[in-house]
DNA sequence: ATCAGGATGATACCGGGTATCAGAAGAGGG
DNA sequence: CCCTCTTCTGATACCCGGTATCATCCTGAT
């Protein structure tokens, strides 16, 4: 969990106002855990307006802090990270549990690839699906 | 460019009627090309109502002949393919222009992934955005 | 030619997200 | 402490992609 400290200072660094508003939405991203859709915001911010939900998302998502996850049906959540650096999902399509992860290898095969193209790679989006460990024993167990 | 004949077939093969709808809407993306959104399909076919768009296209995408494409910026585009298998998406930020492509080696990294995290891996989506070789002749001209 | 079930279109709706704009609230200077 | 400048906010209306509903139509198997 990402602590309120890391996510307000990364706020401040960037020359932003750390105003009322914003520190309820660090909160409420905070209690809803470990993934969640834009409407739990809204939900859990009540006195926070639509608008300001949607901009203070965009707003930690550009300070690296946020960052969208695309679930296997292709609905959009979001996950609070203190990993600024590129990195990728591992989503649980049982319980949604995410976890981050970089791999060099991966890396690698995707500039390989560039070359091979002729395409002059800028970025990419990896998401990957599966059941964890929790879920795996759970459903063994029936 | 996918052929006529292929993807009614699709359509057929699958134990689904092959009616006008589908037939003008197969047209209609065929008529857009490389890549089209939605809502160009539901311009290019104006005599299908909305919902017949979306069905159908749901369709061919469970059939295995239409693809989704999250962009750069999380929109989303879909692509005709023959390539029923699983692949991944190049994608040109400049002029859209989609390749797919499949990679053993980027398969076996993730299943190694799949290994390390203790995840039983499903499936993925990969999506890598970069400049195509036209484009960046262009660009280079400037 | 019949007919059951699949497919259609109109419509209303939903969720995520943006545009607008008047007003509020921070931050800094005197 | 107050003024001003700027940023931020909230209400609202809107846009877009997609889905639910449901009465009606059409396909295609017989």
């Amino acid at each position: 969990m990402v602590s309120r400290q890391t996510l307000e200072r990364r706020i401040a660094d960037s020359g932003r106002r750390l105003t009322e508003p914003r520190r309820q939405l660090i909160e409420a991203m905070r209690n809803l855990g470990d993934h969640f859709t834009a409407d739990q915001v809204v939900q859990e911010a009540p006195g926070v307006g639509r608008a300001t939900v949607f901009r203070t998302m965009r707003l930690l998502q550009e300070v690296g802090v946020l960052c969208q996850v695309v679930l296997d049906d292709g609905a959009v959540g979001y996950r609070l990270t203190d990993n600024a650096r590129h990195h990728h999902h591992l989503i649980c399509s049982q319980c949604g549990a995410t976890d981050d992860f970089a791999s060099a290898g991966i890396e690698d095969q995707l500039a390989e690839l560039g070359r091979q193209s002729g395409f002059d790679i800028h970025g990419h989006r990896l998401e990957i699906y599966g059941v964890c460990a929790a879920c795996n024993e759970e459903l063994g167990c029936h």
